[in-house]
DNA sequence: GCCAACGTTGGC
DNA sequence: GCCAACGTTGGC
């Protein structure tokens, strides 16, 4: 089981809309960079995430689950861009900003820190703890 | 709205 | 294969 962190810009795709998607979940169409590309390849079934909005809220808002593995992009017919798809499973009780995470020295590594461009990224299983327990859960 | 960081493209 | 130019992302 490994934990990722999924990016959104809220005013393309919000949480409130990926919750609406129920279980069915929704294709994570639209990534055009390999590293992101290549974590999404790496995810299996029931691989968990954080669903993090960008730009407005800089938040962590939910913890999603990967519902089917990588498979061909259905946005582009160009052969390099796969995605998975991914169902909202829990909001957080309280968010965590960018700003906490950088106020913690245990998430002083995370890549939503350091490399806070690349979209579809790796968790630790100490950061997702950590993080959980300042969200609330 | 600005700009730094990063990734990609294409000329050589 | 290098690197300059360019485009995009996302925090501020």
């Amino acid at each position: 089981m490994n934990y990722w962190l999924f990016k959104s810009e809220p005013d393309t795709w919000s949480w409130d809309q990926q919750v609406g998607r129920g279980a069915e979940g929704e294709e994570w169409h639209g990534v055009r960079n390999y590293q992101a590309r290549n974590n999404m390849r790496a995810m299996k079934v029931g691989d968990l995430g954080f669903y993090y909005h960008s730009n407005v809220g800089k938040e962590i808002v939910g913890i999603v689950e990967v519902c089917r593995e990588s498979a061909p992009d259905s946005t582009t017919d160009d052969p390099r861009w796969d995605c998975v798809h991914i169902r909202a499973v829990r909001p957080l009780a309280r968010p965590v900003t960018l700003e906490d995470c950088k106020a913690h020295p245990e998430l002083e590594g995370m890549v939503l820190v350091n490399n806070s461009r690349l979209s579809v990224q790796p968790v630790t299983a100490a950061e997702w703890q950590t993080i959980c327990l300042l969200g609330g859960l």
